[in-house]
DNA sequence: TGTACATCAGTGAACGCGCGTTCACTGATGTAC
DNA sequence: TGTACATCAGTGAACGCGCGTTCACTGATGTAC
């Protein structure tokens, strides 16, 4: 994939003072490269100073080298999950449907952005926020995400509307199903997944009636 | 990841007619790299030539380029995976064991060398043998795996051992969680998933009854 | 049995490329007096 | 109001690297006579 002639033709220098909104820019043209090209390999310090209009020794100024933006791109985005799972969980009181929001929004954020989803749980396993297995994703509580969906389920549990006797590994299975479908949910995907397929895993992995039928 | 100082030292030239054997070797070469690295751009033409202990440009006498390459290690993957649950499938007569089998041979080809699983998934929507989303790997019957999967459920419906209503549906919400499972089981992957959670799936997602009980 | 020779398996040097990073620098901007 | 100057934002040239690929080649091996 080759990207066009760099958008960003006449920059003007930043003001006095005023050199810190280059990282702000430097951290949006890398995500921007890694969500069109889906693969770490292509944010070069290079390939990000062309997207911006500076020339590559500037971004020293900003980062201590290539890693740094990467880890800073990954981490971004991994809070911006964060804030889109705790966003949709609060606006509901149920406990189903707080759970399904909650799913719901982790597979909206994959799907507007498969790319971006790729690369960031493509780095399970060579470090990044994740221990054991798990995300480090912190909630509200300071809890991890995974923590919150066994809560979820928990919470379902103790209303009466799950029939889960295994709330942590059931939660496993869930994240599972729903990581593997947004895995396969390319960007140009046409395979014919069943309708609903999120509340199909909510309902049969976390054992919950359909929400308002409880 | 570096990679030690290339096992290959002494390696005696083949004998006339029998130059083809180098093919093999910078196959085999390739795929360690794969697995080893778990990244494609790991398998460089200098990188193979090194670990085989030839130069660079004799791979040119049997490959026309890197991409060639990698598409024959991945093709050979493929065919190791399809190979794997035909031959698991087989040996089952009870449909629910042989659904069951299929579905294990293909998360133990998964877990056995999960940087290779990777990459060989990583690889949906960008090429490669997938198509629509599904995945290409034509069965004895010259079906798609995926299709037999679809058809594996089906008879468990006709057996009467199985709820589902979909088997479509189902088939791909299935391949789903355990493309995920696989996916999230990193080599040193230390999270506690549930006992037996390819078990879990199939009941759950393929709606049958464990083997034995129906 | 001996020898000339075609063929085959593989080499070594070189190319141009994009990369991360370093270094000494430039020139506009704000500030002290 | 004017001016010298420190500082800040960013540059341009250069480094060494590993890469894919090309090219002309070498030397062992088998074969024809």
């Amino acid at each position: 994939v080759k990207s066009g002639a760099g958008s960003a033709a006449a920059r003007t220098r930043n003001r006095r003072g005023e050199g810190g909104k280059l990282r702000e820019e430097i951290l949006r043209a890398a995500a921007r490269l890694l969500e069109e090209n889906g693969r770490e390999d292509a944010v070069t310090l290079r390939a990000v100073a062309r997207a911006v209009g500076i020339s590559a020794p500037s971004i020293y100024a900003h980062f201590d080298d290539r890693e740094q933006i990467l880890d800073a791109v990954v981490a971004e985005a991994f809070e911006d999950l964060s804030e889109a799972i705790s966003t949709a969980v609060d606006q509901q009181t149920d406990p189903v449907r707080r759970l399904e929001a909650g799913v719901r929004a982790y597979v909206d954020f994959g799907r507007q952005r498969p790319q971006r989803y790729r690369v960031l749980f493509g780095r399970i396993g060579d470090g990044g926020p994740f221990e054991g297995g798990s995300f480090e994703l912190s909630g509200p509580a300071g809890e991890t995400a995974f923590g919150l969906l066994v809560d979820a389920i928990t919470d379902c549990v103790r209303a009466g509307v799950s029939d889960s006797v295994d709330p942590h590994g059931d939660a496993a299975a869930l994240w599972a199903a729903v990581h593997g479908f947004v895995s396969l949910c390319g960007p140009d995907s046409e395979f014919p997944w069943p309708e609903d397929i999120v509340g199909l895993f909510v309902r049969r992995l976390a054992r919950v009636a359909a929400p308002g039928s409880g």
